[in-house]
RNA sequence: GGCUCGGUAGCGAAGCUGGUUAUCGCGUCGGCCUGUCACGCCGAAGAUCGUGGGUUCGAGCCCCAUCCGAGUCGCCA
């Protein structure tokens, strides 16, 4: 009996010298130096190995085989006369006996070269992701997430939560994103759902009496795509704790995620427990984002006051927003260009001043800052070679979170990249004025429990309070700007559930109606309870460091959430359609 | 759907103010080379410049339309 092979590609050491073996891989390259006498490289999961033709009639089995062919080699270890220090399989190199051909690969020009596919066009990539995922380099995303996802699986398990898979096939749920819908042959013309998020099940299983459950859990929103969210489909780490508090919450994932980011992350440094906790209003006041980059040492401060009397007019009765950044070195050039693409992404117009070596204010509106110097100087850092960036008017907020992200990544000494930042947006508002319908709206999700309960409730509805100033127990995680995850202490209470509805204009016939196996619940006697659900793959995204949320995904669709290595979506039979009881209709010219 | 950027040999790019034979690197094929390791050297093949129309004596380049891709806004509790 003939073993595939007795060691791999990465094990082999000078102390196998001499040792007779068999080895399987790719014919990653074949390197010819002289007549009858080449390298190969053979590359397997763990490693490559470098194989030595001496012969010409293994040359010929060589010469005759494409690159990327899987191949058998049986034969000697042995020392190389020249080692080569940069490859752990580096001191040796194998002599062979036998080749033997697994696996032609029929083609002598591959969409891309393997080792350089990341440079590739995406489309090519996503197509033939397959070979793709023969780069190391890419490869070592998906191996990084596996190891990720496993050490969450067991810090949960650590911590006595119990994974529990639920449905994928399910009911659609009236709030949050567009629905992946699925028709159901037994009921025409119904449907399910595939979930946005286990979020219903997952209080269910509190209301049953699990006291700790977790899920890494795939789940599924019909919206566009963007470099940090996948089409489709992806997955949370989705929890939730009975009888548990905000603060219950905080800890597990504040033991949970620092030694994972620690081990697994680009960067080693991560922030310990507790992470910073962070007003939802404070957020937008200081970072001008409800997703803060901590890495960045900028704050946005209020100026509006100072321009109060401006001759200058795009100031003139705005909100302006200024930030001052130190020791700034850009040209004026370049400053201009990166408030451009601060004007681009936040799609308001941005200004600029500067200090320049003896503190005198110079350059952008210079004119219309230097009569009111000093009151901005008790505002702001004005020493010298200061940079100070402003905005105005009714997206200033947005606009100066957008500058303070641009600015800290291009001005040096502001940003420490080499670091995961983690801090925790608390506070967020209950209800918000709705753009189209002008009108309170739920400004989340409605399952989140008011802070202070039912009393904060009828407050508000006596008119003794405003609504929009009820906050919920609700919570992000944000590391280095990126959102992570959203959470909340849930509302378990049938009464505080019809009551936040009602202040909505709606009542306890829609809570029935959108959600009837919760309130029917809850209706039972329901444990109090709080969860959250980090995004695993914006998680191993910024462990890995990569921009693209496709790099960590093991086949990911592209922009228009196809498939285009398995020609998805596609077209059915008239069969299947038939059973299906649906008709298709041509989209009319 | 809006905006921005892009589409040039199998792959990655360059291509000036419109000018005659469209460059370069990688890969492929052939030759040389017995210690390479991103091997080296010599040579060759390989392009409807995304598509369609227009302007012009002349278009990869300018104009119009259109398709495709990426980013971003809308959207995503």
């Amino acid at each position: 009996m003939v073993q595939m092979r007795t060691h791999n590609c990465g094990q082999l050491r000078l102390q196998n010298a001499g040792e007779h073996v068999r080895l399987v891989g790719w014919m990653e390259n074949v390197r010819e130096v002289g007549n009858n006498f080449a390298f190969v490289i053979l590359r397997d999961f763990y490693g490559t190995t470098q194989i030595v033709i001496e012969f010409e009639e293994m040359m010929a089995t060589i010469k005759d085989l494409n690159k990327e062919s899987t191949i058998a080699v049986e034969g000697i270890v042995r020392e190389r006369s020249s080692k080569n220090p940069k490859l752990p399989t580096g001191e040796i190199e194998v002599v062979p006996e036998k080749i033997e051909v697994l696996g032609r690969c029929r083609y002598n020009s591959l969409p891309f070269e393997i080792n350089r596919s990341r440079e590739a066009d995406e489309t090519a990539r996503l197509k033939y992701r397959y070979l793709d995922l023969r780069n190391p380099e890419v490869q070592a995303n998906i191996i990084l997430r596996c190891k990720v996802v496993s050490a969450l699986r067991a810090a949960m398990a650590d911590h006595d939560f119990l994974e529990i898979t639920t449905p994928i096939l399910t009911a659609s749920s009236p709030e949050g994103a567009r629905d992946y819908l699925v028709p159901a042959r037994k009921h025409p013309g119904m449907f399910y759902a595939l979930p946005q998020a286990p979020q219903q099940f997952k209080q269910l299983l509190m209301t049953a009496g699990f006291d700790r459950y977790f899920q890494i859990a795939p789940c599924f929103r019909d919206e566009d795509a963007r470099g940090d969210r996948s089409p489709g489909e992806f997955y949370q780490l989705d929890m939730e704790m009975a009888f548990a508090t905000q603060e219950d919450v905080f800890a597990v994932l504040e033991d949970v995620l620092p030694p994972i980011f620690a081990k697994y992350g680009k960067y080693n440094i991560a922030s310990q427990a507790p992470f910073r906790r962070i007003a939802y209003n404070d957020a937008l006041r200081y970072y001008g984002s409800d997703k803060p980059d901590l890495r960045i040492d900028l704050t946005c401060k209020d100026v509006t006051d100072l321009f109060k009397d401006t001759e200058f007019g795009p100031f003139q009765g705005q909100t302006v927003k200024a930030i001052d950044i130190s020791d700034c070195k850009l040209t004026r050039k370049q400053i201009e260009k990166l408030l451009t693409e601060c004007e681009v992404q936040s799609g308001s117009k941005g200004y600029w001043f500067k200090t320049d070596d003896k503190g005198e204010i110079a350059g952008g509106i210079a004119k219309f800052v230097t009569p009111i110097k000093d009151q901005m100087a008790s505002r702001i850092d004005l020493s010298p070679n200061t940079l100070v960036v402003l905005s105005a008017g009714e997206y200033a907020v947005k606009s100066a979170g957008v500058q303070i992200k641009t600015f800290g990544a291009a001005v040096e000494g502001h940003m420490d990249k080499e670091r995961y930042e983690f801090c925790w947006i608390v506070d967020f508002p209950m209800y918000e004025i709705g753009d189209e319908s002008g009108e309170l709206e739920f400004c989340h999700n409605p399952f989140s429990m008011p802070s202070g309960g039912l009393e904060v409730l009828l407050k508000a509805e006596r008119g003794e309070i405003d609504p929009l100033s009820i906050t919920a127990d609700q919570y992000d995680l944000v590391c280095n700007g990126v959102e992570l995850s959203s959470g909340a202490v849930r509302n378990h209470d049938p009464e505080i559930m019809v009551k936040a509805f009602e202040l909505v204009r709606l009542g306890e016939e829609d809570v029935k109606a959108k959600f009837p196996a919760m309130y029917n619940a809850f209706c039972y006697g329901a444990p109090p309870h709080a969860g959250i659900a980090p995004g695993v793959d914006r998680m191993v995204m910024l462990l890995a460091g990569e921009d693209s949320i496709r790099e960590i995904i093991p086949f990911p669709m592209n922009k228009n959430a196809q498939d285009l290595m398995m020609g998805a979506p596609s077209e059915v039979t008239q069969k299947q359609l038939d059973e299906l009881h649906i008709q298709i209709t041509k989209e009319e010219e």
